[in-house]
Parts: structure tokens; sequence; C-alpha cells
DNA sequence: AGTTTCCACAACCATATGGTTGTGTATTTA
DNA sequence: TAAATACACAACCATATGGTTGTGGAAACT
């Protein structure tokens, strides 16, 4: 996955009403009125949450008559967990602690320039 | 982990560079200084992003003589992780695709108005 | 002691974000 | 055919974001 892309769908996912949309899409699939009855806001608020979560490829849009149905496309997401899950060693207890490396950093630190006043 | 702490995760995530400064801190701890190397940027824009960083929980400093050494948390990555893996069933084969469902509910809603005109 | 290095704080600027209201258009219902 | 519904587009507004430059203070080097 792109730079760019990571960029679109973490900002996408930086806005709790955008959540929460996600959260009812993995429900079932549902129409923008549908998507718009639970929350205090326009129903051209929710357009524009639609818009930010398209472009980061994580919602599709589908027109069906007057309406239009929205469907979950969790490839971002599985994109989104790809990127934590590289990380994943550090929260793991069996890998070294970032704090003692930065221990054994300051002592390093102190004795490079124990040495230079030598 | 509560709503707003996603949120500022998710924000802070959203920008490549902050994104590069953890992909450097999971090699080894590093001084702002050292963070800012590899940037065509200002040290106070690193500064910046350090701070959204560590409002996020995902970064630490610590002052070490005139140095301010910044580790990685992992805590916070943990939880998108988590958040992201809560959809996991949608990116694996084995669950009913989200398409499927629409084109279920596209027939549904078509018949709904049938025998409403009927 | 004077200079340099490391870093943070503040002011500033352009653009993005998250919401609003107003309005137009296509579709469905009565 | 007329009215209501579903949605999008545009203009607008306040605040957040991502960068800059200027500057000041503490620590370390010479």
């Amino acid at each position: 996955m792109v730079v760019e892309t990571l960029t679109t769908t973490f900002s996408a996912l930086s806005d709790p009403t955008r959540r929460a949309i996600i959260e009812r899409l993995s429900q079932k699939p549902a129409s923008v009125r549908e998507l718009t009855e639970p929350f205090e806001m326009s129903q051209q608020a929710i357009s524009k949450h639609l818009v930010y979560l398209i472009k980061a490829k994580m919602v599709k849009k589908e027109k069906v008559g007057r309406e239009s149905i929205c469907t979950l496309d969790p490839q971002s997401i599985k994109a989104v967990s790809d990127w934590a899950l590289n990380y994943r060693r550090f929260w793991e207890e069996s890998f070294e602690k970032m704090e003692d490396v930065l221990e054994e950093m300051k002592k390093e630190r102190k004795n490079g320039r124990k040495r230079k006043i030598c």
C-alpha cells in the first residue's frame, strides 16, 4: 500500500462519526438516510463524511432508485491492521523493552563524554 | 480504550512524517536532532510532530543532559491493531461478501415496493 | 568565560476539516 | 400531476493542521 493511501485511511479513521459509520456498516449495508438517523447532524454532514470514507476506499456507494446504498469495503482496514502488526513485537512481552534500551543508551552517552574528558 | 483516545491516535498516524518517526523509533530511541536529520524540515516542525505523538501516547520523551531522547510507546499502536482486528472477518474469504448482502437487499427493497403497489 | 549545540515557545500564514444553511434534481408516493 | 423524499452541490464559517521564522535558555564544548 502506498504512503499516500495510508495517510488518507488514517485521516478517515481519525473522526469518531466516521468510525461509527464503519461500525454501522459492518452490520449491513445502509442508505445515507439510515446512516444519518443515529446522529444529531445534518444529512449533508454525513454525506461529507462519506466522501472521506469513499476516498479512503473504506466504503462503496451505489445508487439504487432515489437512495444511495453504502457498503463496507474492508481492504483499507486490512491495510491498517497490517501496518499495526508490523510493530506487534513491541507490545509482546518477549521483546526487549524500549525503556531498557534507553537506559543502556544513557550509560553509553555518559561514557562517551567521559572518554573525551580523559 | 476511549473514543477520544482512538481519535487522537488515528490523527497522529495520519501524517507520513509522524509515521516515519515511529518507524525510526522502532529501531532504537533517538534524540530530537537525530529524528530531524532525515527530513527536509525544521527542528521546530519535528518538535511539533512529537507533541502530537506524545499526546497520543505513542512516544515518550525524556530529557538527558541537553538532549531529549524519544522512545516508542507501543500501547496505542496495539489499540489500533485491536480496533482493526475487530473487522478481520470482513477481509477473510470465509465471511459472506458485503456485495452479496447488498444484492439481497436490493431485491428485498424492490419486492417491498411491489407489495405496496399491489 | 565565550561559543556552540539542543531544544522549546511564540507569532504568523496557508490550507484542511467539520459543521452549517440554502437550493436543485431525480425518484417515489399520493 | 402534485407533493414528498433522498441526496448532492455550493457558499460560508470557525477552528485545526502543518509548516515557517525569530528567539531565548540550558547544557556542553573549547
